[in-house]
DNA sequence: CTTGTTTACTTAAACGGTTAAGGAAATAAA
DNA sequence: TTTATTTCCTTAACCGTTTAAGTAAACAAG
């Protein structure tokens, strides 16, 4: 196909490779006259310059990479587009890879970045990631890493989060405040900070009102959607069936309403629901859906915002940058009396 | 930071770095005593190669793009999980990038491929998209281009979409079984082929009933929400006000229902409603909505293993490769008499 | 014993840029 | 007029890997 490259132009143009490159890249070393015919046959011939070229030489890549958990579900969709949005405004390109929940895939993810095939990464952990070394290794190696939502307390880089704790706290005392004195928490982990936080600030808030925790009232939900709904299921035909329910993430509210209206029970009237949820729909739902919403676009575009300034400035210390972002409480029909 | 080279192994064990390269590619110019030393060594070392160096030298980048209009949406999140899945198996690297329905930046995005940073691309093109000339470009520099969901039918490639004109039909023979005579179409383009191909469905099912097509009834929305809101809303005011509206997009859905509720409208009763959506929550919306489901995951899978084969195979035409999955009609409340 | 073949390497060019160092000509300063 | 400086280039090394071509030694065949 040869393609056009800075040899061709300067071939063409009775000049040395130097002197293309330098003039395509404006240094003021090239007299005016002479930046200004490179620039027409470069645009006449329609150069592109070949990235990895340039990759190679400047040890730089121009490129992050992104690792979620998983994408279908309104938090990253929504983060994914801040962090676009960002990424392209500075000219960098955006990898994206998928743990899909599984801390073998994130290991495999992470050391290829010890390559070098990114300059930086944005990391929210899947829920199976306990051990931590993979993360350590890509640090040791100065890779700059921020991590958002889903973090490592135990890594010292920048953390971008929404308030959880005190959503968690929120979210309860709404339903407390509603009349609910047996809520269930649905989380999908014991182990992530968010599900912990999430989890702390729902105790906090039984007990700063004089309820009793009940582990019996703590579910953790896996990825297998009828085992769930089965879970789910299983504690509202409880005796003591709750009379809240704290979904702590999106893809719960679906199998909440659904065991609902299997069981029969009317949502808000026997048992009150509030999500963490993103969803566009929840304005819609039956009963409208109460949600504690994630600033998932704002996240995404801090996170991005903030790596860009360690890949730009020398010296910044990323630990020294983590960020709340508060979350919001939109209260719905789904958790208020009739 | 002094990283791990060929060259440094090479210097390790007193070989050429060729040797070391054709060990590591278990060249069998290599004998087996030399290779177990270099694979132990880079083991030990945690050697990982430099991508770009590679990428450079074989003019192979083990990277596509997929370019998407946006990605707040089920169909293009699901989307992403299908390609993802296939990419990662078949040791590929997937760059996104949003045209956010904007012709210029699309322009911009498909420019920069023509630079050999990936090899090989996956295309939904944006609402605005009339003007071809960009996407006739990259396929004249030879990078193979599969479209998938939103396709341009005159660019002759490998198109994966689903039965439009069937769907579109299907959705406005079911309103018409249940009883609608008036039916309201909202679409987001005059162009892209999947809204003129549901809306010659619809069309063609009207025809087919003998109702006549009224073009007030067809509904050009925008991005801008609100907006979309007081169209929706006019069209349901008017003194023939439509007894079924179909949305040809899933973000539309959330904008008929909360106008419904706002005119106090009872759906399915005053009105009907079915929208080609992929949204979980369906099944939970008041009242539950009737959907044409996109095969979003399956669609992106099909749209990556065909890209791949043709990277993986010369002399393989991507324009023979077309292939139509049909969506499904989920029929629930929305759409039918209580 | 010579010739051909195989084995297991090495040498060096190439991929397409970037950049430090150098140099000739023009201009300015002494 | 001589020397210093600036301007505008070129040369060549380099980034890390791949690979075509070459070669020395070992072995096999005739």
């Amino acid at each position: 196909m040869g393609n056009i490259t800075i040899k061709l132009l300067a071939k063409e143009l009775n000049l040395s490779t130097a002197a293309i490159s330098k003039a395509l890249r404006d240094s003021h070393d090239i007299s005016a006259v002479t930046k200004q015919r490179v620039l027409a046959l470069a645009a006449k011939l329609d150069y592109t310059p070949n990235p990895y070229a340039g990759s190679l030489r400047r040890k730089k890549s121009k490129t992050i990479a992104v690792v979620l958990p998983e994408v279908a579900d309104s938090f990253f969709s929504l983060a994914i587009n801040g962090i676009e949005e960002v990424a392209i405004e500075k000219g960098y390109h955006v990898l994206i890879y998928l743990s899909h929940e599984n801390f073998i895939r994130e290991k495999a993810i992470l050391k290829d970045f010890q390559s070098g095939r990114v300059d930086g990464v944005l990391l929210s952990i899947s829920a199976e990631t306990n051990d931590i070394q993979h993360i350590q290794d890509l640090c040791n190696k100065d890779v700059p890493l921020v991590f958002f939502d889903r973090v490592c307390n135990d890594i010292p880089t920048a953390k971008i989060t929404t308030n959880d704790y005190e959503s968690g706290y929120a979210a309860t005392q709404h339903l407390i405040d509603n009349g609910c004195r047996n809520i269930a928490l649905l989380s999908i982990s014991n182990s992530l900070a968010i599900s912990n936080k999430r989890m702390e600030g729902y105790q906090q808030a039984l007990k700063d009102n004089g309820i009793e925790y009940d582990a019996a009232n703590h579910l953790l939900c896996s990825n297998d959607v009828l085992k769930n709904n089965e879970e789910i299921k299983k504690i509202l035909l409880r005796k003591k069936r709750p009379d809240g329910v704290i979904a702590t993430v999106e893809k719960l509210t679906t199998a909440i309403y659904l065991v609902c209206k299997e069981l029969q029970l009317n949502i808000p009237n026997q048992i009150k629901v509030i999500s963490f949820s993103n969803q566009a729909s929840a304005n819609i739902l039956n009963p409208s859906l109460t949600t504690i919403t994630q600033p998932a676009f704002d996240m995404g575009k801090a996170a991005a915002s903030i790596l860009f300034k360690a890949l730009e400035k020398k010296n910044f210390i990323l630990k020294n940058e983590s960020l709340v972002i508060p979350s919001t409480l939109t209260i719905r029909e789904s958790s208020t009396n009739s």
